[in-house]
DNA sequence: GCGAATGATTTTTG
DNA sequence: CAAAAATCATTCGC
């Protein structure tokens, strides 16, 4: 219970409010241990904190320009500052992060693929740059067909500049205030300036955190645009009359085995200024749309068959070696030449048929069709030059499941699989 | 406006 | 993996 009143003597020191020297008094007053004395510190100290409130500012001021000027005061920073260091230091040694950096630097590269933050800055320039990327072997009409879409395209990117170009600049901003402001205050704090460093790079990260975000949301924004425009089965255009002739040709003419080559695909798209990708549409679009329903296509085949027949004939009659048969331009040289008897040559295979043959009563069986036809190409193998005779809409290829025999093998045309004398002509059959 | 046609994409298959 | 089959989305003719 010695406590007490020591306690109470505290109390009343600084209830006492005063004078400096006051402490001195009580401390010899009480002329106590050493542990006494720490005590007694503490409380001169707590004393000393509770009476500059009590302090005039000019007061204090000069209590402050008194301790910037005392002499072992840098050194006093100095060393402040150093275990501020130290301790701040291993705090954060800890973490490091990298994660984001790669997704930055995604975000970047896709940006610039879609020419959104492509150095250029005239808008026009870029966009139809970005384009021209995507619609690269579409044809002749993308100009009309994406102004709409650079017209977004520009659009997001001037929405992204203003709002990075803000960023930055908020960013600058807030970064030499905080620089200032601790520059200031390292005068009367220990700052280092390696703290102001760490503390601008903070700045940074959160900052580039949101501009990561604003990448973001512009990459996805571009990533709707170009589904929405660039798809193209949204932007489906018919190919146009004279390709979709010379696709027709060349599948009624490879009937047998409408699988084109790569070099013939390229051949074709080069033809019909299309991609190669859509002549493999148009063949697996065709062939299976062909196979479900033969009699659908049976007046169109007629047609483009004899259209190669009269195509053959004319080469043949113009000397074998003249055009090669792999060119069916027959477009042009089939309407100079003699229409009528194309219609012969075909009436003539179609006479072979006997009377089963019907274009409207197809369909129903498409079996006993397939069959039908096949036997009928069997009996025509020896027919007049060959060339054109056995490409007649000649489903022979179809098997019985409906299915072209050996769909690997690349197409040949002028190598039949029967041989012209082998089949016996019983046409009463 | 409707349905067929058609080019493209997606899923299944061998 | 390429082709078949199924499906989607658009165009076109009526």
């Amino acid at each position: 219970m010695d406590e007490q009143p020591r306690l109470m003597h505290a109390h009343a020191a600084v209830g006492m409010s005063g004078h400096p020297g006051l402490s001195q008094h009580i401390t010899d007053n009480t002329g106590a241990t050493d542990g006494d004395g720490r005590k007694q510190d503490i409380g001169d100290i707590l004393q000393q904190i509770m009476t500059i409130t009590d302090q005039s500012l000019d007061e204090a001021q000069a209590r402050k320009h008194a301790l910037n000027c005392h002499r072992m005061k840098p050194a006093l920073f100095n060393v402040l500052c150093e275990i501020k260091e130290k301790t701040v230091l291993s705090i954060r040694g800890a973490q490091e992060e990298e994660s984001p950096d790669a997704q930055l630097m995604r975000l970047d590269n896709m940006l610039l693929a879609e020419g959104v933050s492509g150095p250029e800055k005239g808008g026009g320039s870029a966009a139809a740059a970005a384009a021209a990327a995507a619609s690269a072997g579409v044809g002749a009409d993308n100009s009309a067909e994406h102004s709409d879409y650079r017209a977004k395209l520009t659009q997001i990117r001037q929405i992204y500049h203003t709002e990075l170009e803000k960023y930055e600049q908020a960013c600058n901003e807030f970064t030499t205030h905080v620089m200032n402001l601790l520059r200031e205050q390292s005068r009367t704090r220990p700052i280092s300036p390696k703290e102001i460093e760490r503390m601008v790079g903070i700045i940074h990260r959160k900052f580039s955190s949101i501009q990561m975000q604003l990448k973001q949301s512009t990459c996805e924004a571009v990533m709707i645009l170009r589904s929405r425009f660039l798809d193209a089965r949204r932007k489906r255009r018919n190919f146009n009359k004279q390709a979709t002739e010379i696709l027709n040709e060349y599948f009624y003419s490879h009937l047998s085995n409408p699988y084109p080559s790569e070099e013939a695909k390229e051949e074709l798209a080069k033809k019909c200024s299309i991609t190669v990708s859509q002549v493999s549409n148009w063949f697996g679009n065709k062939r299976i749309r062909y196979k479900k329903n033969i009699g659908k296509f049976q007046e169109e085949a007629n047609m483009y068959a004899a259209r190669t027949a009269v195509n053959a004939a004319s080469v043949s009659a113009h000397g074998s070696q003249a055009n090669s048969p792999s060119t069916p331009n027959s477009a042009g040289s089939a309407g100079s030449f003699n229409m009528s008897n194309s219609g012969d040559l075909f009436m003539s295979v179609q006479s072979l048929n006997g009377d089963s043959y019907q274009s409207s009563q197809v369909g129903a069986n498409v079996q006993s069709q397939v069959d039908t036809l096949r036997h009928v190409i069997s009996q025509t193998g020896g027919y007049s030059d060959g060339l054109a005779a056995n490409q007649m809409y000649s489903p022979q290829g179809i098997n019985a499941n409906g299915g072209w025999q050996d769909p690997t093998t690349p197409s040949s045309v002028t190598s039949p699989t029967e041989g012209p004398g082998s089949v016996h002509s019983d046409t009463s059959n």
